[in-house]
DNA sequence: CTTGACCTATGGGTTACCCAATGGTTTTAC
DNA sequence: GTAAAACCATTGGGTAACCCATAGGTCAAG
């Protein structure tokens, strides 16, 4: 199998599995004549596993090292566990900043629904954004010190 | 002012600064011996501006158009309402596709609990993340097309 | 034997910075 | 007065997971 008879049969582009065999997720042979990459039905097999990987969230490194042990001949399931257990929280997070900033966004547009544009002067770029709140971590002026 | 200093009643740090002024949001002066760069007052509410503009969501590169239409004299605010109308939706999708993720890896977590680790053979790298689906998009056999 | 489809490798682009290295400048302290 | 500390500049590389363009070799069909 060619790179793109691959990719087709796993629904990604030919670049993406060139992608992976370059990232050391899949070792292909080599025809010996033309140089083309000769992918087999495990090669296949081991596409659609890091396709449900990342699918979980896993990156390509991450999924690189749990290749690896599986390669030889570990159990990489508690690794598996671990990773999805830590990440898991961090998705949390980003996902409660994107509410976040979706939120900002929502009162922004609320509140501007009856601002006229103005034009720039020498003080003001756009009463629109300055009308927002600094964020809060800024503005440290001279002499202050937070903590 | 030099650009620690700035940076620091700004709450940022040096190298944003820098990073902003390669890019073109802050033209400072430049000390005529040393090369220093050097701000002034307009540049500090210039990079407040640009972070109250960052915590809305706009780009380095729009927070340069808004600022190079604000140096013109024309108005950015409906360009900036434009941009911020537009880009909500995209926030949220892009909330939804992290919930999903976060409700995948719950369930994997959840499936795994009294699930065996297992040790890899021929057939399974990692039984825990071949007990998931594949992805809906991937698959496609030879002689099936999609549309 | 010539298209057209496919393959290769390399290098650059995406986002908003951070960091290291190298070397010049200024400030501070002794 | 000078040496060390602190600060400045520029350059180049890294981040994540690919996408795309380029240039040039290969292959199947007509």
């Amino acid at each position: 199998m060619k790179v793109s008879e691959i990719a087709r049969q796993a629904g990604v582009t030919a670049e993406t599995v060139r992608h992976y065999t370059r990232e050391g997720l899949l070792t292909p042979e080599r025809h010996p004549e033309n140089g083309y990459q000769l992918f087999d039905q495990r090669d296949l097999e081991r596409l659609r596993f890091i396709q449900r990987a990342r699918t979980l969230g896993f990156g390509v490194a991450e999924i690189r090292d749990i290749l690896e042990h599986a390669d030889q001949g570990d159990s990489p399931c508690p690794m598996v566990r671990d990773l999805l257990a830590s990440r898991l929280p961090q998705i949390r997070a980003r996902i409660a900043e994107l509410e976040a900033l979706a939120t900002r966004m929502e009162q922004a547009l609320d509140a501007w629904a009856d601002m006229p544009d103005g034009t720039p002067d020498g003080h003001s770029l756009c009463r629109l954004i300055e009308s927002f709140p600094e964020p809060l971590n800024a503005g440290v002026d001279a002499g202050e010190e937070t903590q």
